[in-house]
DNA sequence: GTGAAAGCGCTAACAG
DNA sequence: CTGTTAGCGCTTTCAC
């Protein structure tokens, strides 16, 4: 037994350590790790050899300490919603474009969105980026006043805040447009109860229907984001003497729901009523499914999102990106029954 | 303009802030910030009223930094994965009974599992709880060697590493019971390709088939985790002369797929073929969707996965933990046709 | 009940 | 190219 490698039971190498093994200072360990000019090439072989030998890590949390910037953006975002995860995903490469790390913080039904914000801020990260947000004014107001804040599809005016979201409004209107022009007179939209973004989708329905001369055969429910809420909306709609034609749901899951419903109950799709979902989340993409949806993109909203957000950082002012969604057209979606 | 309330543009209040404002020592502020005895009732009202006004929070890295052990636990698990999420949210809530908290490191197509790791290993978190993971066993032993390490949800012979795990084996045979105990003779299981556990859940799916006699009509698909494998192996399945009665899939997303494709091919679950899944996630409870699905228990299995990290890192031996998994009969499965 | 001082593991000037 | 010194924001003795 030399002694050098340290199988140490519970405490873990730290820069002094493998500085002492290799005989040399700290600061030249810290050269050598940040992968900085400064060291020779046979001290750099040498020390990095030895860390490893003797499993060392840096300490994330000292480095960042010490460093006047931690270069740590701070995300929440709920645990079952698949589109947070593909905007998870897609910030995460975009803070890393920048040299920033990320740390997640889940929203989840046993886990409020406000607990989820006090870990962020105590992490002592340069920004918060919150996805899809429920916060109310006046918690939003004091988080904004703690720091840097970006809400992410979803709206505020809650001054100091960063918005990055998708044009509901419009992002609708296009699922009703085409609807319209595949000759569908009575459309549904299955709206998400008060989630963000929900009136502004409500509103670019009605809006959009009446354009077309159809807010007569415009019918909004109440919904929700989940799959149930859109199972439930379409059962209800099923039960009517005349159900219409088309359903405009308020994103992907509750669109799925429908399907699923549809499916079950024996209904073609579209040969007999049209489905539009919401998001373009990985629920739209499979292959079994195919469904007809309006994209928001996440790449270009996480993209948009973590610019932002350093914008903030930086001191400029807060401003709001709206980005135009665009319709993927795949299978969920054809003629109204008895349309050329 | 007093100059006390410095609504600071770029910099947050420290503890040194917060100490001079109220006249005090900074030994003193983190007396009342932690909530600890040691400062008159007085003071504390103050300096709590002080910090408020300021904006103050806490810095979480400069106190894990100071105190021996971080009570951090690290947690890699997959964006996309709903049981990955029920699993999440029940780790939040077993490690702050023990006053742990957790950071979260997620894995996706974008980001490497052996990134994620990185990235918890960084952050100085006493153990490394992995669900799901796919590392390989060279990976695996270096992880451990760094660090306490513990996997959810898949097994190891690495030694050192803990585990706590379902019983797959008697999960698939749970189903294949109850299947057998309906009449079903012919049984698909579609399985899980190369993803953690889907070896002993095809085992115990050909064993419980062996046990009833059934072995000649025990058909294995290779499948998947996700949705469009199941509908992928169902569509194959349907386009037999015979399909079987009866589909047991690899998890809940894989039976998701599984039900999608027959109800949209319109076949009657479980009038004509039942469908079992695995995991009791989410997507099994929706009111219609209502699968019939092999429980792991989120809660449990979170709960003695944070009790096994925390065994590692009071430096006792790895052990396994498999717990018995049950069966929730819901409403995708039926008699089979033609049995009383 | 309160304060002074040391130091967690690291990086950022500077010297040499 | 390498070492010394200081200190990030906090907690922890140990005095008073």
């Amino acid at each position: 037994m030399t002694g050098v490698t340290e199988e140490a039971g519970g405490t873990r190498p730290t820069m002094a350590d493998v500085a002492r093994a290799a005989g040399i200072s700290t600061a030249l360990v810290s050269i050598v790790m940040r992968g900085v000019p400064g060291a020779s090439e046979a001290t750099r072989k040498r020390v990095l050899k030895i860390a490893d030998e003797m499993g060392y890590v840096p300490d994330q949390r000292a480095r960042k300490l010490r460093q006047s910037s931690s270069r740590l953006l701070g995300v929440t975002f709920e645990l079952q919603q698949p589109f947070h995860g593909d905007l998870v995903e897609q910030i995460y490469a975009a803070a890393a474009r920048r040299g920033y790390d990320v740390t997640l913080s889940a929203v989840a039904p046993s886990r409020e969105e406000s607990t989820a914000v006090g870990a962020l801020l105590r992490e002592r990260c340069e920004a918060a980026i919150l996805l899809g947000s429920r916060l109310g004014t006046e918690e939003l107001a004091r988080l904004a006043r703690r720091g840097p804040t970006l809400l992410v599809a979803r709206h505020t005016d809650v001054p100091g805040v960063g918005v990055v979201r998708g044009d509901d409004k419009a992002g609708v209107a296009l699922a009703v447009d085409h609807l319209a022009a595949l000759g569908h007179r009575h459309i549904a939209h299955i709206d998400g109860a008060g989630a963000p973004g929900s009136s502004d989708r409500r509103l670019g329905f009605l809006e959009a229907m009446g354009r077309h001369g159809l807010q007569d055969s415009a019918e909004v429910l109440a919904g929700g984001l989940t799959e149930s809420a859109g199972a439930q909306g379409m059962r209800y709609l099923l039960a009517r003497e005349t159900p219409p034609t088309a359903v405009v749901a308020f994103n992907d899951r509750c669109a799925t729901g429908v399907l699923d419903v549809l499916g079950r109950e024996g209904h073609a799709v579209p040969g007999e009523i049209s489905v539009v979902g919401y998001d373009d989340s990985r629920l739209a993409k499979f292959p079994h499914v195919q469904m007809t949806t309006v994209s928001q993109d996440a790449a270009r909203l996480a993209e948009a999102a973590v610019s932002g957000a350093l914008d903030l950082v930086a001191g400029r002012e807060a401003s709001e990106s709206v980005f135009a969604p665009h319709l993927v057209e795949r299978a969920t979606t054809g003629p109204a029954p008895g349309h050329p």
